[in-house]
DNA sequence: TTCATTTCTTAACATAGGTTCAGAAGAACC
DNA sequence: GGTTCTTCTGAACCTATGTTAAGAAATGAA
Protein backbone atom coordinates (compact mmCIF):
# COMPACT_ATOMS: atom_id res chain seq x y z
CA UNK A 1 0.00 0.00 0.00
CA UNK A 2 0.94 3.27 -1.09
CA UNK A 3 -0.38 4.67 2.52
CA UNK A 4 2.50 2.80 4.45
CA UNK A 5 5.48 3.29 1.98
CA UNK A 6 4.85 6.63 1.92
CA UNK A 7 5.26 6.45 6.03
CA UNK A 8 7.64 4.63 5.85
CA UNK A 9 9.83 6.15 3.32
CA UNK A 10 8.85 9.82 3.69
CA UNK A 11 8.52 12.43 6.46
CA UNK A 12 4.74 13.48 5.64
CA UNK A 13 2.62 13.36 8.87
CA UNK A 14 -0.29 11.05 8.44
CA UNK A 15 -2.79 13.60 7.69
CA UNK A 16 -0.57 14.80 4.30
CA UNK A 17 -0.14 10.77 3.51
CA UNK A 18 -4.18 10.38 3.63
CA UNK A 19 -4.58 13.76 1.63
CA UNK A 20 -2.01 12.68 -1.10
CA UNK A 21 -3.48 9.15 -1.12
CA UNK A 22 -6.80 10.03 -1.48
CA UNK A 23 -5.35 11.68 -5.10
CA UNK A 24 -4.71 8.54 -6.62
CA UNK A 25 -7.24 6.39 -8.29
CA UNK A 26 -7.26 2.57 -7.76
CA UNK A 27 -6.48 0.16 -10.56
CA UNK A 28 -5.69 -3.18 -11.68
CA UNK A 29 -4.01 -5.03 -14.87
CA UNK A 30 -3.78 -8.91 -15.82
CA UNK A 31 -0.84 -10.57 -17.28
CA UNK A 32 0.14 -8.83 -20.55
CA UNK A 33 -1.85 -5.94 -20.37
CA UNK A 34 -0.46 -2.58 -21.10
CA UNK A 35 -0.57 0.12 -18.97
CA UNK A 36 0.99 2.38 -21.19
CA UNK A 37 1.99 1.69 -24.58
CA UNK A 38 4.61 3.07 -26.81
CA UNK A 39 3.69 5.91 -28.56
CA UNK A 40 1.28 7.34 -26.34
CA UNK A 41 2.25 10.26 -23.97
CA UNK A 42 2.31 9.23 -20.45
CA UNK A 43 0.48 11.80 -18.08
CA UNK A 44 0.78 9.69 -14.61
CA UNK A 45 2.95 8.32 -12.51
CA UNK A 46 1.60 4.90 -10.51
CA UNK A 47 2.63 2.88 -7.25
CA UNK A 48 2.70 -0.33 -7.67
CA UNK A 49 0.98 -2.20 -5.12
CA UNK A 50 0.73 -5.87 -6.13
CA UNK A 51 2.58 -7.83 -9.00
CA UNK A 52 5.39 -6.87 -11.37
CA UNK A 53 5.36 -4.97 -14.14
CA UNK A 54 8.15 -4.28 -17.39
CA UNK A 55 9.45 -1.40 -18.86
CA UNK A 56 9.91 -2.72 -22.91
CA UNK A 57 10.87 -1.85 -26.06
CA UNK A 58 8.70 -3.20 -28.95
CA UNK A 59 10.96 -3.10 -32.12
CA UNK A 60 10.48 -5.27 -35.21
CA UNK A 61 8.47 -7.89 -33.50
CA UNK A 62 11.22 -8.05 -30.68
CA UNK A 63 10.68 -7.25 -26.95
CA UNK A 64 13.86 -5.43 -25.16
CA UNK A 65 12.90 -5.05 -21.36
CA UNK A 66 14.55 -1.87 -20.06
CA UNK A 67 13.68 -2.76 -16.34
CA UNK A 68 11.09 -4.45 -14.46
CA UNK A 69 9.50 -2.58 -11.61
CA UNK A 70 8.15 -4.92 -7.94
CA UNK A 71 5.53 -4.00 -5.80
CA UNK A 72 5.69 -1.04 -3.26
CA UNK A 73 7.64 0.99 -5.97
CA UNK A 74 6.80 3.93 -8.22
CA UNK A 75 6.72 3.26 -11.74
CA UNK A 76 6.46 6.18 -14.81
CA UNK A 77 7.50 6.76 -18.41
CA UNK A 78 9.35 8.91 -17.00
CA UNK A 79 10.20 10.58 -20.16
CA UNK A 80 7.83 10.93 -21.66
CA UNK A 81 6.12 12.26 -18.16
CA UNK A 82 8.75 14.61 -17.92
CA UNK A 83 9.06 15.79 -21.54
CA UNK A 84 5.35 15.55 -22.84
CA UNK A 85 6.39 13.43 -25.91
CA UNK A 86 5.11 10.16 -26.88
CA UNK A 87 6.41 6.91 -24.94
CA UNK A 88 9.34 5.50 -26.71
CA UNK A 89 8.59 2.20 -24.33
CA UNK A 90 5.94 0.17 -23.41
CA UNK A 91 4.66 -0.39 -19.67
CA UNK A 92 3.43 -3.77 -19.05
CA UNK A 93 1.89 -5.91 -16.85
CA UNK A 94 3.93 -9.39 -16.31
CA UNK A 95 1.78 -10.64 -13.65
CA UNK A 96 -1.65 -9.42 -12.12
CA UNK A 97 -1.21 -6.08 -11.07
CA UNK A 98 -2.84 -3.59 -8.58
CA UNK A 99 -1.74 -0.43 -8.82
CA UNK A 100 -2.33 3.37 -7.85
CA UNK A 101 -2.14 6.32 -10.42
CA UNK A 102 -2.43 10.27 -10.28
CA UNK A 103 -2.31 12.78 -12.87
CA UNK A 104 0.26 15.60 -13.54
CA UNK A 105 -1.77 17.94 -12.72
CA UNK A 106 -3.24 16.29 -9.82
CA UNK A 107 0.39 15.70 -8.45
CA UNK A 108 1.24 19.79 -8.89
CA UNK A 109 -1.72 20.29 -6.51
CA UNK A 110 -0.16 17.78 -4.01
CA UNK A 111 3.05 19.97 -4.70
CA UNK A 112 1.41 22.95 -3.65
CA UNK A 113 -0.19 21.49 -0.57
CA UNK A 114 2.75 19.13 0.28
CA UNK A 115 5.76 20.84 -0.39
CA UNK A 116 7.82 17.58 0.89
CA UNK A 117 6.68 15.70 -1.93
CA UNK A 118 9.23 17.15 -3.95
CA UNK A 119 11.84 16.30 -2.11
CA UNK A 120 10.56 12.71 -2.29
CA UNK A 121 10.48 13.37 -6.47
CA UNK A 122 13.48 14.28 -6.34
CA UNK A 123 14.50 11.59 -4.49
CA UNK A 124 13.09 9.24 -7.53
CA UNK A 125 14.93 10.31 -10.20
CA UNK A 126 17.99 10.45 -8.38
CA UNK A 127 17.43 6.81 -7.74
CA UNK A 128 16.50 6.32 -11.67
CA UNK A 129 19.39 7.80 -12.41
CA UNK A 130 22.08 5.61 -10.26
CA UNK A 131 19.81 2.45 -11.50
CA UNK A 132 19.38 3.06 -15.24
CA UNK A 133 23.07 4.44 -14.77
CA UNK A 134 24.69 0.79 -13.24
CA UNK A 135 22.89 -1.10 -15.96
CA UNK A 136 24.34 1.11 -18.50
CA UNK A 137 28.15 0.47 -16.85
CA UNK A 138 27.19 -3.34 -16.69
CA UNK A 139 25.99 -3.29 -20.43
CA UNK A 140 29.27 -1.27 -21.90
CA UNK A 141 31.90 -3.18 -19.75
CA UNK A 142 30.78 -6.93 -18.99
CA UNK A 143 30.29 -9.57 -20.62
CA UNK A 144 26.77 -11.49 -21.10
CA UNK A 145 28.02 -14.29 -18.54
CA UNK A 146 29.28 -11.57 -15.76
CA UNK A 147 26.35 -9.69 -16.61
CA UNK A 148 24.47 -12.55 -15.85
CA UNK A 149 26.60 -13.29 -12.47
CA UNK A 150 25.88 -9.63 -11.22
CA UNK A 151 22.55 -9.81 -11.92
CA UNK A 152 22.75 -13.00 -9.29
CA UNK A 153 24.08 -11.55 -7.28
CA UNK A 154 22.44 -8.03 -7.13
CA UNK A 155 19.07 -8.86 -7.71
CA UNK A 156 18.44 -12.70 -7.17
CA UNK A 157 14.56 -12.14 -6.75
CA UNK A 158 14.68 -11.29 -10.31
CA UNK A 159 15.73 -14.92 -10.91
CA UNK A 160 13.29 -16.52 -8.58
CA UNK A 161 10.27 -14.52 -10.08
CA UNK A 162 10.73 -13.80 -13.56
CA UNK A 163 11.02 -16.23 -16.62
CA UNK A 164 14.52 -16.38 -17.75
CA UNK A 165 13.50 -15.40 -20.94
CA UNK A 166 12.53 -12.21 -19.70
CA UNK A 167 15.54 -12.01 -18.04
CA UNK A 168 17.95 -12.57 -20.83
CA UNK A 169 16.14 -9.85 -22.76
CA UNK A 170 17.36 -7.66 -20.19
CA UNK A 171 20.63 -8.69 -20.12
CA UNK A 172 20.69 -8.01 -23.56
CA UNK A 173 20.93 -11.05 -25.16
CA UNK A 174 18.47 -13.85 -26.38
CA UNK A 175 16.69 -16.55 -24.34
CA UNK A 176 18.82 -19.06 -26.34
CA UNK A 177 22.30 -17.28 -25.16
CA UNK A 178 21.03 -16.94 -21.98
CA UNK A 179 20.58 -20.88 -21.16
CA UNK A 180 23.90 -21.48 -22.59
CA UNK A 181 25.68 -19.61 -20.41
CA UNK A 182 23.75 -21.08 -17.91
CA UNK A 183 24.56 -24.27 -18.65
CA UNK A 184 28.18 -23.02 -18.89
CA UNK A 185 28.08 -21.74 -15.14
CA UNK A 186 26.78 -24.98 -13.33
CA UNK A 187 29.98 -26.49 -14.65
CA UNK B 1 31.68 31.25 -19.71
CA UNK B 2 29.50 30.22 -17.03
CA UNK B 3 28.54 33.74 -16.58
CA UNK B 4 27.37 33.69 -20.26
CA UNK B 5 25.95 30.25 -19.74
CA UNK B 6 24.10 30.99 -16.47
CA UNK B 7 22.46 34.49 -17.73
CA UNK B 8 21.45 32.95 -20.81
CA UNK B 9 19.74 29.49 -19.23
CA UNK B 10 18.58 30.24 -16.08
CA UNK B 11 16.21 33.39 -14.37
CA UNK B 12 18.97 34.48 -12.30
CA UNK B 13 19.96 38.09 -11.62
CA UNK B 14 23.27 39.53 -12.48
CA UNK B 15 24.34 39.96 -9.13
CA UNK B 16 23.37 36.22 -8.11
CA UNK B 17 25.33 34.83 -11.51
CA UNK B 18 28.12 36.86 -10.44
CA UNK B 19 28.32 35.78 -6.73
CA UNK B 20 27.66 32.14 -8.14
CA UNK B 21 30.68 32.74 -10.68
CA UNK B 22 32.56 34.20 -7.40
CA UNK B 23 32.24 30.83 -5.84
CA UNK B 24 34.01 28.44 -8.60
CA UNK B 25 37.42 27.88 -8.90
CA UNK B 26 39.43 28.09 -12.57
CA UNK B 27 41.56 25.31 -13.44
CA UNK B 28 43.07 23.65 -16.70
CA UNK B 29 43.38 20.48 -17.66
CA UNK B 30 46.51 18.79 -20.77
CA UNK B 31 44.94 16.07 -23.02
CA UNK B 32 44.60 12.79 -21.41
CA UNK B 33 45.07 14.36 -17.88
CA UNK B 34 41.94 12.81 -14.64
CA UNK B 35 39.84 15.35 -13.66
CA UNK B 36 38.73 13.02 -11.54
CA UNK B 37 40.28 8.98 -10.99
CA UNK B 38 37.72 5.99 -10.82
CA UNK B 39 38.02 5.32 -6.88
CA UNK B 40 38.38 8.71 -5.65
CA UNK B 41 35.10 10.59 -4.46
CA UNK B 42 33.90 13.11 -6.49
CA UNK B 43 33.18 16.28 -4.44
CA UNK B 44 32.84 18.83 -7.07
CA UNK B 45 30.87 20.08 -10.40
CA UNK B 46 32.57 21.38 -12.93
CA UNK B 47 31.93 23.27 -15.90
CA UNK B 48 34.12 22.73 -19.03
CA UNK B 49 34.65 25.89 -20.50
CA UNK B 50 37.27 25.35 -23.02
CA UNK B 51 38.11 21.42 -25.20
CA UNK B 52 36.51 18.18 -24.55
CA UNK B 53 36.22 15.43 -21.79
CA UNK B 54 35.34 11.75 -21.62
CA UNK B 55 33.54 9.92 -18.79
CA UNK B 56 35.57 6.65 -19.19
CA UNK B 57 35.44 3.29 -17.53
CA UNK B 58 38.49 1.83 -17.43
CA UNK B 59 38.83 -2.04 -16.64
CA UNK B 60 41.40 -4.76 -17.51
CA UNK B 61 43.57 -2.02 -19.73
CA UNK B 62 40.54 -1.34 -21.67
CA UNK B 63 38.44 1.68 -21.90
CA UNK B 64 34.71 2.55 -22.33
CA UNK B 65 33.14 5.67 -22.88
CA UNK B 66 30.11 6.58 -20.93
CA UNK B 67 29.95 9.96 -22.73
CA UNK B 68 32.01 12.96 -23.90
CA UNK B 69 31.60 16.87 -22.71
CA UNK B 70 32.06 19.88 -24.42
CA UNK B 71 32.13 23.04 -23.52
CA UNK B 72 29.56 25.07 -21.81
CA UNK B 73 27.89 22.13 -19.89
CA UNK B 74 27.79 20.85 -16.84
CA UNK B 75 30.07 17.47 -15.70
CA UNK B 76 30.60 15.63 -12.25
CA UNK B 77 30.80 12.13 -11.57
CA UNK B 78 27.17 12.79 -10.58
CA UNK B 79 26.38 9.04 -8.92
CA UNK B 80 29.77 9.53 -6.54
CA UNK B 81 28.77 12.95 -5.84
CA UNK B 82 25.28 12.24 -5.20
CA UNK B 83 26.00 9.25 -2.95
CA UNK B 84 29.64 9.95 -1.65
CA UNK B 85 30.64 6.47 -3.09
CA UNK B 86 34.22 6.18 -4.81
CA UNK B 87 33.45 7.07 -8.93
CA UNK B 88 33.21 4.25 -11.09
CA UNK B 89 34.76 6.15 -14.04
CA UNK B 90 36.53 8.64 -14.43
CA UNK B 91 36.62 12.27 -16.20
CA UNK B 92 39.62 12.64 -18.18
CA UNK B 93 40.36 15.83 -20.50
CA UNK B 94 40.54 14.52 -24.48
CA UNK B 95 42.11 17.83 -25.52
CA UNK B 96 43.29 20.88 -23.46
CA UNK B 97 40.37 22.04 -21.63
CA UNK B 98 39.58 25.32 -19.43
CA UNK B 99 37.34 24.98 -16.65
CA UNK B 100 35.14 25.76 -12.94
CA UNK B 101 34.35 24.13 -10.20
CA UNK B 102 32.63 24.14 -7.49
CA UNK B 103 33.05 22.06 -4.02
CA UNK B 104 29.87 20.33 -2.54
CA UNK B 105 29.73 22.54 0.32
CA UNK B 106 29.89 25.49 -1.54
CA UNK B 107 27.16 24.36 -3.62
CA UNK B 108 24.57 23.87 -0.53
CA UNK B 109 25.87 27.47 0.45
CA UNK B 110 24.60 28.88 -3.04
CA UNK B 111 21.91 26.86 -3.17
CA UNK B 112 20.61 28.68 0.53
CA UNK B 113 21.27 32.08 -1.34
CA UNK B 114 20.50 31.39 -4.68
CA UNK B 115 17.45 28.98 -4.19
CA UNK B 116 16.78 28.87 -8.02
CA UNK B 117 20.14 27.02 -8.45
CA UNK B 118 17.90 24.15 -7.12
CA UNK B 119 16.41 23.89 -10.60
CA UNK B 120 18.92 24.30 -12.33
CA UNK B 121 20.17 21.56 -10.58
CA UNK B 122 16.82 19.51 -10.77
CA UNK B 123 16.86 20.27 -14.41
CA UNK B 124 20.26 19.29 -14.88
CA UNK B 125 19.62 15.63 -13.44
CA UNK B 126 17.30 15.60 -15.72
CA UNK B 127 18.43 16.12 -18.19
CA UNK B 128 21.30 13.75 -17.67
CA UNK B 129 18.53 11.33 -16.71
CA UNK B 130 17.40 11.66 -20.76
CA UNK B 131 19.98 11.72 -22.40
CA UNK B 132 21.21 8.01 -20.76
CA UNK B 133 17.76 6.90 -21.33
CA UNK B 134 18.34 7.35 -25.00
CA UNK B 135 21.74 6.04 -25.06
CA UNK B 136 20.48 3.13 -23.09
CA UNK B 137 17.75 2.91 -25.74
CA UNK B 138 19.99 3.13 -28.50
CA UNK B 139 22.30 -0.08 -27.07
CA UNK B 140 19.45 -2.67 -26.15
CA UNK B 141 17.64 -1.86 -29.33
CA UNK B 142 19.87 -1.36 -31.98
CA UNK B 143 22.72 -2.79 -33.52
CA UNK B 144 26.05 -1.31 -33.59
CA UNK B 145 25.22 -0.12 -37.72
CA UNK B 146 22.33 1.71 -36.64
CA UNK B 147 24.16 2.86 -33.33
CA UNK B 148 26.47 4.75 -35.78
CA UNK B 149 23.99 6.07 -37.78
CA UNK B 150 21.89 7.66 -35.37
CA UNK B 151 24.73 8.93 -33.82
CA UNK B 152 25.55 10.28 -37.35
CA UNK B 153 22.49 12.08 -36.98
CA UNK B 154 22.14 13.14 -33.47
CA UNK B 155 25.22 14.40 -33.05
CA UNK B 156 27.47 15.14 -36.20
CA UNK B 157 29.42 17.28 -34.13
CA UNK B 158 31.22 14.09 -32.62
CA UNK B 159 32.21 13.07 -36.02
CA UNK B 160 34.43 15.74 -36.55
CA UNK B 161 35.75 16.61 -33.37
CA UNK B 162 36.43 13.03 -31.45
CA UNK B 163 38.84 10.25 -32.76
CA UNK B 164 36.85 7.77 -34.11
CA UNK B 165 38.82 4.90 -31.64
CA UNK B 166 36.59 6.56 -29.05
CA UNK B 167 33.64 7.31 -30.77
CA UNK B 168 34.31 3.20 -31.33
CA UNK B 169 33.97 2.60 -27.75
CA UNK B 170 31.36 5.46 -26.91
CA UNK B 171 29.38 3.30 -29.48
CA UNK B 172 30.30 -0.19 -27.62
CA UNK B 173 32.38 -1.56 -30.54
CA UNK B 174 35.99 -1.54 -31.29
CA UNK B 175 38.33 0.38 -33.66
CA UNK B 176 38.08 -2.00 -36.01
CA UNK B 177 34.37 -3.23 -35.97
CA UNK B 178 33.63 0.66 -36.65
CA UNK B 179 36.20 0.88 -39.51
CA UNK B 180 34.36 -2.23 -40.95
CA UNK B 181 30.74 -0.93 -40.28
CA UNK B 182 32.26 3.03 -42.12
CA UNK B 183 33.55 0.94 -45.14
CA UNK B 184 30.26 -1.35 -45.71
CA UNK B 185 28.00 2.50 -45.11
CA UNK B 186 29.99 4.12 -48.44
CA UNK B 187 29.23 1.37 -50.66
C1' DT C 1 -5.47 -36.65 -14.29
C1' DT C 2 -5.11 -35.13 -18.77
C1' DC C 3 -4.52 -31.70 -22.21
C1' DA C 4 -2.85 -27.31 -23.70
C1' DT C 5 0.15 -23.64 -23.20
C1' DT C 6 4.18 -21.58 -21.83
C1' DT C 7 8.94 -21.79 -20.81
C1' DC C 8 13.46 -23.79 -21.17
C1' DT C 9 17.07 -26.38 -23.35
C1' DT C 10 19.73 -28.33 -27.15
C1' DA C 11 21.71 -28.65 -31.63
C1' DA C 12 23.21 -26.91 -36.14
C1' DC C 13 24.36 -23.31 -38.61
C1' DA C 14 25.03 -18.16 -39.68
C1' DT C 15 26.98 -13.76 -38.56
C1' DA C 16 28.59 -9.70 -36.12
C1' DG C 17 32.07 -8.29 -33.75
C1' DG C 18 36.63 -9.22 -31.15
C1' DT C 19 41.77 -9.94 -31.50
C1' DT C 20 46.09 -9.40 -33.38
C1' DC C 21 49.13 -7.54 -36.33
C1' DA C 22 50.84 -4.81 -40.20
C1' DG C 23 50.90 -1.08 -42.83
C1' DA C 24 48.92 3.46 -44.53
C1' DA C 25 47.77 7.98 -43.63
C1' DG C 26 47.78 11.99 -40.88
C1' DA C 27 49.60 15.21 -37.22
C1' DA C 28 52.96 17.08 -34.45
C1' DC C 29 57.70 18.14 -33.56
C1' DC C 30 62.56 19.14 -34.72
C1' DG D 1 61.95 17.80 -45.13
C1' DG D 2 62.48 14.10 -42.15
C1' DT D 3 61.19 11.70 -37.83
C1' DT D 4 58.09 10.16 -34.52
C1' DC D 5 53.65 9.41 -32.67
C1' DT D 6 48.84 8.84 -33.23
C1' DT D 7 44.96 7.33 -35.71
C1' DC D 8 42.75 4.63 -39.16
C1' DT D 9 42.18 0.67 -42.20
C1' DG D 10 42.63 -4.01 -43.83
C1' DA D 11 43.20 -8.97 -43.58
C1' DA D 12 43.06 -13.43 -41.22
C1' DC D 13 41.30 -15.84 -37.88
C1' DC D 14 38.42 -16.69 -33.59
C1' DT D 15 34.45 -16.50 -30.49
C1' DA D 16 30.14 -15.12 -28.66
C1' DT D 17 25.76 -14.56 -29.73
C1' DG D 18 21.84 -14.72 -33.04
C1' DT D 19 18.49 -17.72 -35.70
C1' DT D 20 15.66 -21.47 -36.40
C1' DA D 21 13.59 -25.40 -35.17
C1' DA D 22 12.46 -29.34 -32.29
C1' DG D 23 11.66 -31.54 -28.21
C1' DA D 24 11.63 -31.62 -22.96
C1' DA D 25 10.01 -29.71 -18.87
C1' DA D 26 7.07 -27.02 -16.27
C1' DT D 27 2.81 -24.76 -15.48
C1' DG D 28 -1.97 -24.01 -15.63
C1' DA D 29 -6.69 -25.13 -16.97
C1' DA D 30 -10.53 -28.30 -17.48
Amino acid sequence: MIYEYLKKNTSLTSEQVAEFDSKMTSKSAEAGDYVIREGEVCRKIYFLEEGCMSMVYERDNKSFIKDFIFENSFASVYESFITGEPARYSLKAITPCKFQSIALHDLEKAYQNIPQLRVLAAKQTEAAYLNITRRMESLITLSAEQRYLELLERRPRLLTEIPLYLIASYLGITDVALSRIRKNIVS
